[in-house]
DNA sequence: TCTATGAGTATACATCGTACGCACCGGCTT
DNA sequence: AAGCCGGTGCGTACGATGTATACTCATAGA
């Protein structure tokens, strides 16, 4: 068996199928967005397509490619930056990514998350397009490459605690802020009431941007990118 | 039914159950250590606790709860730094976090992702050590709170991708990275070769320090913790 | 018109999580 | 001492899931 994007890009239009891998995972991103990641099922997704269960292993020779298909099919859907000046490059990839993962956000929970680092055609465009905004100070490749992967642990890491965040909030039927931590309360009064958190329980009463999700992934994506600058300051001139 | 949590301090010795929640973690942690996550069976599990199937749900009222238990347990054995130098104190925590998933590489993979991002207590004494450490400068407590949320979705997101790459080389039997881009080959000379990724084509090329795991994760560190470093920085004395 | 190819189907099975009710044991009340 | 009773662990059973295997049948090429 060739590889999977191989087989993906040749195909085979010698026969006229009402099935194909891309129609597959269309309707599987559309589950997974609708009710979650543990909704796909190949007989849901059978029925979705008006088909029967087994018919997409004609297509896919597990289940898992499918879940990587779903992957590369939103990854090619962001659009991904392509500018001059690298800080504002790499913000709106951040913020991209971050906009797709809360769209999709089956994409943090991802069973293998070997699926979501797996070298699939459109992350490669993401580190193309990041290597390329960053080419212009001279440093070695693996510098280069360094940043680049930094930036997205640092993305990855933020908006799958963010998608987290959200999903224990809305999974318990809470929308405001204080509602979450009201309803909390049960788990975390008696945490914090232990005494054993001084700082933590500071925080939960003095903090002012709790609820303001966009606020705190920005400021870190800030940290992180004035770490970047350093590097990239070319150290004669000054 | 009151939380787990609570559930587990005040463990009701009136009865002499061969079993306990911490028992049951324990078993489910050497099991997923040992063959992943997805050999974590409720019939495995009994077998390995000499118990029957059912017998778990008495302490616990779902698989998931395992899951949490397990992340727990594994935090539990962290040796959370405390420290003076707040630089000193992260890089520990860092690396102590990356040998902790490196240890238990499920950690990852939880599909529950909300698991890894509950506020377990083990969890919150992690944070309680890291804010305590940026005490010195005084920040308010939204930004010290970002920065830990900075140090923790860069060391989350890293340790992800780099589980995620050494499973992928393992699972297909690789041990050296020549061998793994050798056996990649077969997926990536092919997209390589469509020219569409020059940049990262030069990097595969070029890079010397491919396989150097621990130097990826450390220099990216060190990128975050300079940003970081630049917000602790008293502005005035200078 | 015959036949081979390949798309979609039907049936079946092992394995999973877990609902439900039972058997049993030790400490309490009387 | 006798009998109840809460709680521990067990047996059985069920529905759902991923997928192996063998099929039907339409169509394109001869």
């Amino acid at each position: 068996m060739t590889s999977l994007w191989e087989r993906l890009e040749q195909a085979d239009n010698s026969a006229r199928p009402s099935l194909s891998a891309r129609r597959i995972a269309e309707a599987a991103v559309s589950i997974a967005d609708a009710d979650g990641l543990e909704a796909i099922t190949m007989r849901r997704l059978a029925a979705e397509l008006g088909v029967a269960p087994m018919a997409a292993y004609r297509y896919v020779s597990d289940k898992n490619e499918i879940l990587e298909l779903m992957v590369d099919l939103v990854y090619g859907q962001a659009d991904i930056p392509q500018g001059e000046d690298w800080r504002q490059t790499m913000r709106a990839l951040a913020l991209g990514m971050r906009a797709l993962v809360l769209k999709h956000t089956w994409l943090t929970q991802l069973p293998a998350a070997r699926a979501a680092f797996e070298l699939t055609p459109n992350r490669l465009t993401l580190a193309e397009r990041t290597l390329a905004a960053i080419r212009g100070a001279d440093l070695d490749v693996d510098t280069a490459m360094s940043i680049f992967r930094t930036v997205t642990a640092y993305i990855h890491g933020a908006t799958s605690a963010e998608v987290g965040l959200r999903q224990l909030s809305t999974e318990r039927g809470w929308v405001s802020g204080d509602e979450a931590r009201a309803g909390l309360s049960g788990q975390m009064t008696w945490l914090l009431g232990t005494g054993r958190y001084p700082e933590f329980a500071r925080y939960t009463r003095e903090a002012v941007r709790k609820d303001d999700l966009l606020w705190q992934f920005e400021t870190g994506l800030e940290h992180v990118l004035d770490g970047i600058a350093l590097r990239l300051a070319t150290p004669g001139p000054g």
